[in-house]
DNA sequence: TAATTATCGATAACAGAATATCGATACCCC
DNA sequence: GGGGTATCGATATTCTGTTATCGATAATTA
């Protein structure tokens, strides 16, 4: 299958960023792009930006003129598996879980959620944006039935081992998780954590700094 | 002011998950906590948490005890900023945009987003979870009357960087981009990128390598 | 009171990523 | 058509972060 080119976690980062410029030129009916100019509108290094390209782009740049935009969306999209349909289903459907039912941006990436699940009786049987939210015990053969893989988790730090556990027997290989804890899962599962609170923590660190400075 | 006892940005994003897990220690009444314990915990290594802790910790840690519970949360909640009280804007009312106005998680951290705007006079004047949502023309005059200095961007792509430069020249010092764009700002503001797309891509792409695999 | 052991903290080795330097290539302009 | 230049791509270097090793300390126990 020949994939694992190997890309440094922080190479891999990036990527999206230079698709969404990418996206930007190829609107604008631009060509040819160079590295050094992707480089300057993000604020990358430019040989790093190259190297990034470098590993992932079918084409190889050409001296004087740069890389081909649209094939390079079309690698880094196929890079990203944005071309590949990924339907998800989702656990917990409280303020955030049914803020992300409801939101469209993830087509974009080919990801899809088809269904929520929430423990709660008062929640199950209602919907969000036209999906029915499910009660937990229904998870297990709906994931088996539509063959899905991916699981987002939404509940309360307290429930997320519990809900990722189940994820794992169900055959759930990757899991997005918005609880802040740290779960285990055995190896072969990915687990990316949106860190919100540390993100948060960051501009308030920041913000302590300056504001105190003045 | 004697700040900035630097801390790599990874080592400081280990330390929510520090928090958070000795907030369930301080729970169950655990009064002192060894970082063997911490890094088991959270699949860490040992040294590494030793590390973190001994960089952020205000007392040391004792032999054959640990650290004490109380004193490491307070220490990591002083240095993440969670006891300032953050006010914060948001721009952008579409549908993350009022998932975030309405979400309570970011209390915790002592943030507290206590307007909303949108350029959209559609929306402009509406509520959400109580909170009224103004016109973008608003927006300096409030920020600077209640010395604003965070400010959350859900907009499109296409509109962040009008947003995020309005936001700088109304004094915010913090910006948290939800859009999959790179801002551009003066030196002495910071961008924090909520990079969904980031970690959609890594998750689809684990999956496509999997699931090809069998 | 002395031996034992769990834990810390500092220094050192290692790995990986970011950056700099250099030569090669293809386009542009004279 | 030939020199100049912008751009690429590979190799080398520096830097930062992680992991390992080792001695020091304090609680425990005999």
């Amino acid at each position: 299958m020949e994939r694992e080119n190997i890309l440094s976690v922080q190479a891999f980062r990036r990527l999206p960023n230079y698709y969404s410029f990418l996206k930007g030129l190829q609107k604008g009916k631009v060509e040819y792009v160079a590295a050094s100019t992707i480089a300057a509108a993000m604020g990358f290094n430019e040989i790093q930006v190259r190297k990034d390209l470098a590993a992932v782009s079918a084409s190889p740049g050409k001296p004087r003129k740069g890389f081909a935009v649209d094939a390079l969306i079309d690698s880094i999209g196929e890079y990203l598996g944005y071309h590949n349909n990924n339907d998800a289903i989702l656990v917990g459907a409280g303020r955030l879980g049914r803020a992300l039912l409801s939101y469209r941006g993830f087509e974009v990436h080919g990801v899809r959620i088809v269904a929520a699940f929430d423990a709660d009786a008062n929640i199950a049987g209602t919907a969000e944006d036209g999906k029915t939210i499910f009660p937990m015990e229904k998870l297990p053969s709906m994931c088996a039935r539509l063959h899905i893989h991916m699981g987002i988790i939404t509940v309360p730090a307290s429930q997320a081992q519990a809900v990722c556990d189940i994820m794992v027997q169900s055959g759930i290989l990757a899991v997005w998780n918005f609880a802040p804890v740290h779960l285990h899962v055995p190896s072969g599962v990915l687990v990316q954590n949106e860190d919100m609170a540390t993100q948060l923590a960051a501009l308030s660190r920041h913000l302590t700094g300056q504001i105190a400075e003045r």
